[in-house]
DNA sequence: AAGAACTGCAACCGCAGCGCG
DNA sequence: CCGCGCTGCGGTTGCAGTTCT
């Protein structure tokens, strides 16, 4: 029909639409229109009606349970924006898809998360630039999943970011990352091993502490990490690793890194996921948020129970080609209790 | 102070699924 | 089974408000 409004709704229009619905429910939208006296299409009213004069809305700001519940619940549903709303009550789809794109999109980007498969992000190799923020969204994301219900996950977060042992540990990703920046700049020495050790870690640092240096200080030293034009272009951010890592003979060299558990969190052993990374195992102990496989297809293979390689592979250098899932990632033995319950969680919030 | 760039949100568009004749 | 109309959904756009330069 030609003629219709479209744009902004003005206050009496909104009042028209009210009264009218109040009065008479909605009935047919397409009737809908010309019953209320509105030069509107049906369409327009549904979605005005729907998205902002319901009187069960509710408005303004995402609570922090309301926030981890839409991380949550995407990671299981991927873009289901009406059936993520169904869980959030007041919340519109639509609101829920702007906060999304607007707010969580960004904040997981932040941590180094992919948005859509809820992995940590291989699409660019320096990760060691980004490992502060991976580990912290691997220590995050932890709490976050291992819950058996997603609105514990505010109270956990809140208790773990305050404790002074976990901040330990960041802080000395963070100075490993700065220490790999200085690695990694234009003079480039030989290191001294020892003189590093007492400074990162003091008398205190354990065996562990000691093979991941060593193992960065020897990828160092034998030329395996250049900066690449790009980075040096990104204001000599640290080099990413060549392709050549990729190749199971070099990795050995950083299969020990898989040990340094102190750098991730008491429990990073449990995480069992398998991707390919730079670092093999050290970076296959972060877990995905919690779906590991892509939204798209994430929940048919809910119940699947496959069996991941422990290395990188040419497939799994794909995050999307990924067949475990947030529960397999948990995995093996550790925290079962926890796991199952979380898994038949999310499995009633589908069904 | 002014213009540019960015951000957030309401609204629109197009498509898919469903029910009905 | 097919076509049609209706509804709901997800992606995208447009614009007002805010921040930056």
């Amino acid at each position: 029909m030609h003629g219709l409004k479209k744009g902004p709704w003005t206050p009496e229009e909104d009042k028209k639409l009210v009264d009218h619905i109040e009065t008479n429910g909605h009935g047919s939208w397409r009737a809908l229109p010309k019953l209320a006296g509105l030069n509107r299409c049906g369409k327009s009213c549904r979605l005005r009606w729907t998205n902002y004069l319901r009187p069960d809305i509710k408005r303004g700001k995402f609570s922090e349970e309301e926030e981890q519940a839409i991380i949550n619940l995407h990671s299981v549903l991927g873009n289901k924006w009406s059936t993520i709303s169904s869980h959030l009550p007041g919340r519109t789809d639509n609101e829920i898809k702007n906060f999304w794109n607007t707010h969580l999109k960004k904040k997981l980007l932040q941590m180094g998360i992919d948005p859509i498969t809820h992995r940590p992000r291989t699409d660019h190799l320096n990760l060691l630039a980004n490992l502060p923020q991976l580990l912290a969204a691997a220590n995050l994301t932890h709490l976050i999943s291992n819950s058996a219900n997603p609105w514990d996950n505010a109270m956990r977060l809140q208790q773990h970011l305050s404790s002074a042992d976990h901040q330990q540990h960041l802080a000395k990703v963070q100075l490993m990352s700065n220490l790999l920046q200085a690695l990694n700049s234009a003079a480039n020495p030989p290191l001294n091993l020892d003189l590093m050790m007492s400074s990162l870690f003091g008398k205190q640092g354990s065996f562990q502490d000691q093979r991941v240096l060593e193992s960065l200080i020897r990828m160092n030293n034998s030329g395996q990490m250049e900066a690449s034009d790009d980075e040096i272009g990104n204001g000599g951010q640290i080099g990413h690793f060549s392709a050549g890592l990729c190749n199971p003979m070099q990795l050995d060299d950083f299969t020990t890194l898989g040990s340094c558990e102190p750098f991730l969190n008491s429990n990073s052993s449990q995480f069992g996921g398998s991707y390919c990374a730079p670092f093999g195992d050290y970076i296959s102990e972060i877990p995905a948020l919690v779906s590991a496989t892509s939204p798209e297809r994430g929940i048919s293979s809910i119940n699947e129970n496959t069996d991941n390689s422990k290395y990188p592979s040419a497939e799994a250098s794909n995050p999307t080609s990924m067949t475990s899932t947030t529960f397999e990632a948990w995995g093996d033995h550790h925290q079962m209790v926890d796991d199952e319950a979380s898994e038949s969680y999310w499995k009633d919030i589908i069904e």
